[in-house]
DNA sequence: CTAAATTCTTGCCGATCATGCAAGTTTTCC
DNA sequence: GGAAAACTTGCATGATCGGCAAGAATTTAG
């Protein structure tokens, strides 16, 4: 008899929760002891598996540190396809990445924000989160690919696009882990996108004058009024244009 | 012997020869025998050095593979500065990195494509593949900030146009390395950037048209006419000038 | 419900790898 | 020439990777 346990069988779900377990042990005990002071002895212990076990799920430590944000990544196609379909391409882009990174203005979670820093900062890490990045694309191709009826496969557009917009946000994403001060994520989120869309115009046939490459270079956000970002008075003077 | 020996001592000279005999070692042991069935011995007894030496150079067996792959990355910089600087810098984007692709279509090197389809398909590498790309867009990034005048410390300007153009191109090499007719690499770079160009200008406020989108999406490359990739009567513009 | 089939866990083991340390050697600098 | 700095090397230790097979848990079929 067996009943429909298809997706929900107990047996994914115990996967997940071993996967989620031992990738959340991971990120703790780094940003705790710093990461190379975590053997994967460390973090099975925490997680209740063996260590032979970790093997059978991440083939580094380092895999497992970025597992979470990489199952997180996966999940931004689904995030495009649920725009309304009348939203420009574009404009449901730009939507679809602010909404993935939503909930980063106002609970910036310590912990989060301390194993993004970490991963943003360890060299040993970059690669594994380079990956991220790969994934995010991909998911993105994929989903923009059904989106205009476009083939993934034999077009390189839906790839393009997909890798341009990843790869603004990931400038974005560094530029906000690295803020000392700390900022909002979205604006320079937004400011990014606009960015890239502005800058890869001039392939289009115009070129940007001296106003508009100034207003999208340097918009408010970190300008003297910018409260976004720089407190009045203090941080470097850099304010050229 | 108090000669002005700089930068080109012999401990310098010594140094890039040990790590390109060993990378290149690494590369082509790795295409024969397989990416698994190469250890570290096997690569520092090609290059004639001891083991320990390699760790004084990488880090890992993939580090070294992809090091020439790196070292090249890094010189697109200078490629971009080397452009006229009457050139927009769109267009001088673009050149740069079809100079940076020369050579590839006339004399596709065995070696060189063996060892790029194997470091484009081994999950193994691929975290040290994407280090490649980010080294590309850095370089890039520096670039541009110098022949824009911007702070790529401060602005995301630089960094998101270089992300936009080295993801592009990435993309763009994916696609030739998985041709399996071979096909010309430099129009597919051309046709990427391009598209990148045409799909980012819908952030710009306008947006395309079906027959706009169609030409870009499209391009002759992969039409009826031939996978040729090179439409008659148009050929590739100058290389450098 | 029971039993077979599938999948996952685990310990064991050998091969490989990473890295600190302390000579010994080569290159540089003055 | 000679001191200083940098590089190579072997050794040792701790950590990691991956195959294998037995045992346990889940799923499926009867």
């Amino acid at each position: 008899m067996g009943i429909g346990r298809g997706r929900g069988g107990l047996r994914e779900r115990k996967k997940l929760a071993v996967r989620r377990a031992l990738s959340s042990a991971a990120i703790r005990l780094a940003v705790e002891r710093g990461l190379e002071n975590v053997t994967i002895e460390d973090i099975t212990g925490e997680a209740d598996v063996s260590v032979r076990t970790f093997g059978n799920y991440f083939s580094s430590k380092y895999e497992a540190i970025c597992a979470l944000g990489t199952d997180r990544a996966r999940s931004i196609g689904a995030e495009l396809l649920a725009r309304p379909a009348r939203e420009p391409l574009w404009e449901a882009l730009v939507n679809a990445m602010l909404a993935h990174y939503d909930g980063t203005d106002q609970a910036p979670d310590r912990e989060w924000l301390a194993g993004l820093k970490l991963v943003l900062n360890s060299p040993a890490i970059r690669g594994e989160y380079l990956k991220i990045s790969s994934e995010m694309q991909q998911a993105l191709a994929a989903a923009i690919a059904d989106r205009t009826g476009t083939d993934a496969d034999q077009d390189m557009y839906p790839q393009v696009l997909a890798a341009a917009v990843t790869a603004a946000a990931q400038v974005a994403v560094r530029r906000w882990g690295a803020a000392d001060p700390p900022v909002p994520l979205r604006p320079l989120l937004r400011s990014a996108l606009e960015q890239l869309a502005t800058a890869c115009s001039g392939g289009a046939g115009r070129y940007l004058t001296e106003e508009e490459f100034e207003a999208v270079v340097r918009p408010e956000i970190f300008g003297p009024n910018g409260p976004l970002c720089q407190p009045p008075g203090r941080r470097d003077s850099e304010s050229r244009g």
